[in-house]
DNA sequence: TGTACATCAGTGAACGCGCGTTCACTGATGTAC
DNA sequence: TGTACATCAGTGAACGCGCGTTCACTGATGTAC
């Protein structure tokens, strides 16, 4: 079906939709100025219009990703009782983003941003504050084992991981029912959990 | 300097070490198959006659990779004390990996290989072979406080993210210096081996 | 020691392709008067 | 209510480029006799 009117309405909006569609049918290789355009049905010079160049494109998709997952962080935190199901429950949340949004996770870390655009540096920043803040209160209630801040990295590195070799299919067979994976997030989150906090229950 | 004679010696690994040097210098996006034959003073048609294909020689280069990460793998787990020791180095073994061949590890998980390839799969199980047979043994020593299984999940998991972010630079002030980069690494994986095992210390 | 021949390594030309960017342009919209 | 005009959205043609793969080929090597 043919655009009916010159104006599109939300050009840019339909234009990221595209590129995450393409990233999430053939990967970040398939991604091209020409082809988003094709998909939105808008001559390929229109994107260029909007975004400058296919790095100002990609960078305003991870932009919207960071912002999703700076979202869904902060609404597990919020919803937890503790500081220590904060922490897990924000290692789930960021797992499951990237399992949920597997295109947009990509795109997020694939190194052809525009890492100096001020808003993809704000988005990035929002997304691990709540982390940061969290693990100081933490700290202030004398609950962690560790440094803060050691803490944090290493959080942080291990959901990431988790979330990296599952998209790249390393774990195959080691949950595939959609029970099973959400039953293995939540225990490598617990077990990190529980090293760190100094009331952790240990079995 | 021109190459004097017909054959080349050992094309295959000299084009292997083309590859790897253009993506230290510029990134995987500016792999191709001519650029390969270009610095390596060989017509374009040779990388093909070699490696059948593009994805065919980036899977070769990810052999190579992950051959040399079970060797530094192995290595380390061969110099260690105890299990828990053993798993830390693994560990630290596994993240000085990839800072010391960023081009490398970049190849091995970039998604663009040849995953049936059976040299590939076999590099692969190598390379995580030993982290398991390790846990196994810390399992039956009743050392740990987890499922095994688990335990090389998360622990493989927070390496993996450990090296990626670093690689893409989001711990940039962390820890600059050779020295500081290095007591972070030891700081995340003491904090996961010391969580994980029954007798670790805690502070 | 010499010769024929099979084998493998590397060539070079050709194929068809899609790409990113630029630029002068036209179409549509909305606002000021 | 109507008109002029500025502004922004989107066009389409052209630029020059490098790419992966294929294929019939030639150059070099080594082995069998």
């Amino acid at each position: 079906m043919a655009r009916r009117t010159y104006h599109h309405g939300d050009l840019p909006a339909a234009l990221i939709d595209e590129t995450l569609s393409i990233v999430k049918q053939d990967g970040m290789g398939a991604v091209s100025i020409r082809e988003v355009a094709r998909r939105a049905q808008v001559s390929h010079a229109a994107p260029a219009h909007h975004f400058g160049s296919k790095s100002g494109l990609l960078t305003a998709c991870a932009i919207v990703g960071f912002q999703k997952l700076a979202e869904a962080v902060e609404a597990a935190a919020d919803s937890a009782a503790s500081h220590r199901d904060a922490l897990q429950a924000t290692g789930v949340a960021y797992v499951q983003f990237a399992i949920d949004n597997p295109e947009l996770f990509t795109i997020m870390f694939s190194g052809q941003l525009q890492t100096d655009d001020p808003a993809y540096g704000e988005a990035v920043t929002r997304s691990f504050r709540r982390l940061q803040t969290l693990l100081g209160e933490a700290e202030a209630a004398q609950e962690l084992s560790a440094d803060p801040r050691l803490v944090s990295v290493a959080a942080w590195s291990l959901v990431h991981g988790l979330a990296a070799l599952w998209l790249s299919g390393r774990f195959r067979g080691k949950g595939d029912g959609r029970g099973d994976r959400r039953a293995l997030i939540d225990a490598v989150t617990a077990l990190f959990a529980d090293g760190v906090f100094r009331s952790g229950a240990r079995s």
